[in-house]
DNA sequence: TCACCGCTGTGAGAAGCTCTTACATATGTA
DNA sequence: TACATATGTAAGAGCTTCTCACAGCGGTGA
């Protein structure tokens, strides 16, 4: 590393060439933009000078400016799969709890990183979604669905356990857009989230499967 | 007016020194920016280029380019709402489908203008979302509790009606959201869209009220 | 040990964008 | 008809992304 922090704008210098690990800081730098000034907000520009490096080193680890958001994207979904498993897996095997829980966990994670959250769905739309990318989503799902086929006592591979799970997953996925947007209602709503979850749960688990 | 399509670049220039409606033609060039490029795509230099007037000319009509946006987001609520009350409108007053069908509406909106849909819900986000907008927001809100509360025969000022409401909302968002987003497992759900709206309308409102 | 190769950073600059300012031209009203 | 106001233009400041030629460092093989 070797950096000092220099001025008041909260630039660094550094005493050798070489950064040392620029990937990672910049990796940093952009995901505190984002989170503070929303997405338009992000200036890979700004980000060198912040870490005390050129504009054009950044180059050195991205191909462009959207390279940077995709690592930050698939760096969050990760974590976020992540969550939802410890979400579910903090509540006994097979019932609605730990279903509802990997919902807590979903929320939670858009509540703490929203616009990381939002990047997730608004990035992967773009063109093609890079395969990685596509792959961490459904690990994402799959986690919902071995909740749902313990709840239910079917195998996942049944198609209503994806029925039943994808529903869970859109309620669940709109109530924190909503949230983190701040519709109002949303926002009275978070306080009871967990009723909500379970409300949600029982009403698309028990009914009656086709 | 007075126009003339000019070059291939699809340019026009004017024979009149003033444009005639330059607001209105301007907010549908950068409509079609957004849903042809995305949110980054917008360049009201361009949009100006493409309509035949100089690059400063928008600033005459808006005070900034989210202002071009907040423009469009508030025209896209307003067809938004008026979809969702032909939706409601076109079943049975107070039936299940009626619910259903404010639900579709809104989905359809999604599918047809995504990025416009997509742009409703992160401006509304931003700082405190200008009055007009949250206005606009609840005035939508309003027709799904209104379908909702005549469905369960109670009075819409009841908390449960705006419980189920906000529930059925979210579902309906995160399914619209994901569908756009283009993600796998909703796109082969969005041919049972209809079900699927059923099945959560049942399993939502015909839960035992609280 | 050392020469060299490739990785990573620099500095300058092209092209494009937003938004401002000073100026020009229509339009409608007194 | 004359002028105030609305709406256009041209030019430019300051920012951005991304490229390119060049420079310094660090690990590898002779």
């Amino acid at each position: 590393m070797s950096e000092v922090s220099d001025n008041e704008t909260g630039e660094t210098h550094r005493r050798t060439y070489h950064h040392g690990d620029l990937r990672t800081v910049l990796l940093d730098a952009v995901r505190v933009q984002l989170e503070a000034h929303g997405p338009d907000g992000v200036s890979l520009a700004q980000a060198a000078r912040e870490v005390g490096v050129s504009s054009g080193a950044p180059y050195r680890h991205f191909k462009d400016k959207s390279a940077v958001l995709e690592a930050i994207v698939a760096d969050g979904m990760d974590r976020l799969k992540e969550g939802m498993r410890e979400g579910r897996d903090a509540f006994a095997k097979g019932s609605l709890e730990a279903v509802a829980g990997t919902g807590q966990a979903y929320i939670d994670f858009a509540r703490h990183e929203p616009s990381v959250f939002r990047l997730v769905f608004s990035l992967t739309e773009g063109h093609q979604a890079s395969d990685a990318l596509k792959a961490k989503g459904a690990a994402c799902f799959s986690v919902v669905m071995e909740a749902v086929a313990l709840y239910l006592k079917r195998p996942v591979e049944e198609p209503i356990i994806s029925r039943r799970a994808y529903m869970l997953w859109a309620f669940v996925h709109g109530h924190s857009f909503l949230m983190i947007d701040k519709k109002q209602i949303a926002q009275e709503y978070s306080a009871i989230e967990w009723d909500l979850l379970m409300d949600a749960a029982r009403g698309f688990l028990d009914l009656t499967p086709t």
